[in-house]
DNA sequence: ATCCGCAGCATTGTCGACAATCAGGATTGA
DNA sequence: TCAATCCTGATTGTCGACAATGCTGCGGAT
């Protein structure tokens, strides 16, 4: 249960929220392919339901990049190829080291325990040779999730959890993320906290950045071999 | 004429685009005053369409955070506080830091001497103590938005130029953003771009940070004196 | 006098139908 | 044979009406 998908914790009132978190769920997983095109009738009529609720979640879908339209011809579902990755990359080390450093200013010590908890339970997880538990329940995004958190930045919170980590997601979804970076990957998680919880901000800014970075270069490494 | 009101270059051939638009000018220079409460049947029959376009540009509206909406109760104007725009700072020195560091690697020489070219406009305009011409025509947004353009990341693009910006000119027409920091600010901008044509994507990162930092704290003081 | 419940009203959410627009294929002319 | 054109079919955009939900004011009870 990650911390990451906190949408399904409204009682989702109206029927177009409800066909929005189905659907972005079943584009970042894959249940509807990516690059597919949409058609509204056939969707409402999958869906049980009529065209109006079905285009205001088009709409929201579009406002996050899941899906692009055009006026008069439909919406597809992104595909998302190299140079978008790594855009989002880019963006990513940017608002993650600003929120790292935010997150050594103010998060809270509670927030901070709570971190290192979490990272002990991956060490124990990685420990035990389990990558395949660590990614798949995704405790690298819900680690990312905490710390955006703890600074408190509400606009940061939104951009990257209700945008960027869906992206994310739907390329570990769709390429079959291996896990040959976990150890290193944790070693980084560890030292991030570490100068969270010495109230470093400098140094966590400068910690998440090559964080990301390294993935980044991972991900490229493996895009053109 | 800024570059920064592209959007009404294309010929918007749906309505709900056509109302998109013309709601976020209005909400961004004042037309509809901040933490209104929007019904749509009244501004359906104001703009003389049906209340399907109006609640797709509501839509709209509301994933770039210009109105608040809840389920069954109706959408309101955002209002601003000072908290939310200082966070919307802290985004921009991180994104723009980025931007400026991509720009300096990639831009290509012909913005670059475009740049230049603006930048002495500007300087033409303050030195005849034109400063409210500077300010009035948004030369700063336009500085800022052909850097974040000159990288050619999209999604960096698609967060600045269609969210924050956005937010930063409805402070500034709510307030009345006073320029005695013109001066410096343009300075500033100097130091950037000469960074950006030397190549230097480290500096012109620092740099451009630093900028965004004097902003942010020019405004905390006329915040809360 | 204050608080609780209820009814009425206004607003939002949802639906089905009509009009406008675009994509693709058949047709005709050079 | 190739290209341009028109037509057809389907899909999207828009509209008005109905149903569901939340707010408001009043009446009554404590």
């Amino acid at each position: 249960m990650t911390k990451a998908s906190n949408a399904s914790t409204e009682p989702s009132s109206t029927i177009a929220d409800r066909i929005f978190d189905q659907m972005r769920q079943a584009i970042v997983e894959g249940g509807i392919p990516a690059g597919s095109k949409i058609s509204e009738p056939v969707l409402a009529a999958r869906y049980g339901i009529s065209r109006g609720p079905l285009r205001e979640a088009l709409r929201r879908l579009e406002s996050i990049k899941l899906v692009e339209r055009r006026a008069n011809v439909g919406a597809r579902v992104i595909q998302l190829n190299s140079d978008q990755l790594l855009e989002i990359y880019d963006v990513r080390e940017a608002l993650e080291g600003m929120a790292a450093r935010i997150a050594a200013e103010r998060m809270p010590e509670g927030a901070i325990e709570e971190l290192k908890a979490l990272l002990a339970h991956h060490r124990g997880d990685i420990a035990r040779d389990d990558w395949q538990t660590y990614f798949q329940e995704e405790g690298d995004l819900d680690f990312h999730f905490r710390i955006v958190q703890g600074g408190g930045n509400r606009r940061l919170v939104d951009i990257l959890c209700n945008d960027l980590y869906h992206l994310a997601r739907m390329y570990r979804c769709q390429f079959g993320m291996r896990s040959e970076r976990a150890r290193d990957a944790l070693k980084e998680h560890e030292l991030v906290v570490d100068a969270i919880a010495a109230r470093d901000g400098e140094l966590a800014e400068w910690l998440m950045r090559r964080h990301i970075r390294a993935s980044r270069e991972a991900i490229a490494r493996r895009l053109v071999p």
